[in-house]
DNA sequence: GCAATTGCATGATTT
DNA sequence: AAAATCATGCAATTG
């Protein structure tokens, strides 16, 4: 195997299960919140204990950026919540007794600038989801979502030498990348679909599109997603083709964006790219290459299949890439472009 | 030898 | 109409 490393074969849906189930899952359970809104398993209170929890020592911190290996040094009261590591089915065990742990996760996530305290910047890459095994070989591949018992184990940086050092002080304020472009019609109904999801996370969680942001026509300005304080605003978009979904794992991005926010790439080296996802605790990552096409390049994200899988990307889906206040780091998200039934 | 991955070429589409 | 961009197929390479 190359690139597409899984996390491992539990988390990749061992014995043919498709990805979707795990992705819905989490949504799932995020979304059949009761009918007070609780979830069916505890939430720490916002300003409340949480804060002092014993893991979470770190001294108050403005809001550190967002993207998943940002909340790490949060993470280990999850761990608790994931007890019962079952049977002897690995992908049962994957799929069944993480949903709730990720949809934790997700509310957390969401709601993690309303906590008070936030984790210090050099823990940032504790994740306790990762393995260790996860292949420095192996870009594209997913850091483990936290079987073996979610070992604290902290990711390896792994990051190529042509990435700035991680460190770096925790952002304060709203980004202030643009987003290069945008068709002028984006699919109203990804954002009705994203106005759902985000509106039932009951957060300010949204994208404005051409439709409300007039300095999209102007060019190189729009999509700011906004999770309470923070503001991420999107560097690139693209609508899945059937080539990108296909299981060669790889994506081609449109050359204007991938020269104007992405890192330069002035050899044929590929840079590895990781990006945080936006939904699931998981740090993915890409390979970023190109190749002479032309007279010009095409520039390919590879080592995808795990990403697309595990969101259930399909051709017509979009791939979202936000700025990560964190130098070489950015955010990615995958969006259905169908608005699927989450409850039935 | 085979499967997976990578690199390139070509044609369709868009600008 | 020409140039640029990109989707995709396929050959070459690699493990």
């Amino acid at each position: 195997m190359g690139g597409d490393g899984r996390p491992n074969d539990a988390a990749g849906g061992g014995g043919g299960h498709p990805h979707q189930f795990q992705y819905q899952a989490l949504l799932a359970a995020v979304h059949t919140q009761g009918p007070n809104n609780t979830l069916p398993f505890p939430l720490p209170p916002l300003n409340g204990p949480g804060a002092d929890s014993p893991t979470n020592t770190a001294a108050r911190q403005p809001p550190t950026p967002r993207g998943f290996s940002d909340w790490s040094a949060s993470t280990s009261a999850f761990t608790s919540l994931v007890q019962n590591p079952p049977s002897s089915n690995a992908a049962n065990a994957y799929h069944y007794s993480l949903s709730p742990c990720y949809a934790f996760w997700t509310h957390y996530m969401l709601n993690k600038n309303a906590y008070s305290y936030y984790p210090a910047p050099n823990q940032e890459h504790g994740h306790p989801f990762y393995h260790d095994n996860n292949q420095a070989k192996d870009p594209g591949s997913v850091p483990s979502f936290g079987l073996d018992s979610f070992s604290t184990t902290s990711l390896a940086p792994n990051m190529s030498a042509h990435m700035p050092p991680m460190e770096m002080p925790p952002m304060e304020g709203p980004l202030s990348v643009k987003e290069p472009e945008i068709s002028e019609d984006v699919p109203a109904r990804v954002v009705r679909i994203k106005d759902e999801m985000e509106t039932r996370h009951g957060v300010e969680l949204k994208c404005e599109t051409a439709d409300t942001l007039p300095e999209l026509k102007q060019g190189h300005e729009s999509c700011a997603t906004k999770f309470n304080s923070g503001e991420y605003q999107v560097i690139l978009r693209k609508e899945l083709t059937k080539s990108d979904v296909a299981n060669v794992g790889r994506i081609v991005l449109p050359k204007k964006d991938a020269e104007a926010s992405l890192p330069p790439l002035c050899e044929r080296d590929p840079l590895i790219l990781q990006m945080d996802d936006m939904v699931l605790p998981v740090t993915w990552k890409f390979k970023y290459r190109f190749w002479p096409n032309n007279k010009s390049r095409m520039y390919i994200l590879d080592s995808t299949t795990e990403f697309v899988k595990t969101h259930g990307l399909q051709a017509g889906d979009t791939i979202i890439i936000y700025k990560n206040p964190v130098p070489g780091k950015y955010i990615v998200r995958g969006e259905k472009a169908i608005q699927q039934t989450l409850n039935h």
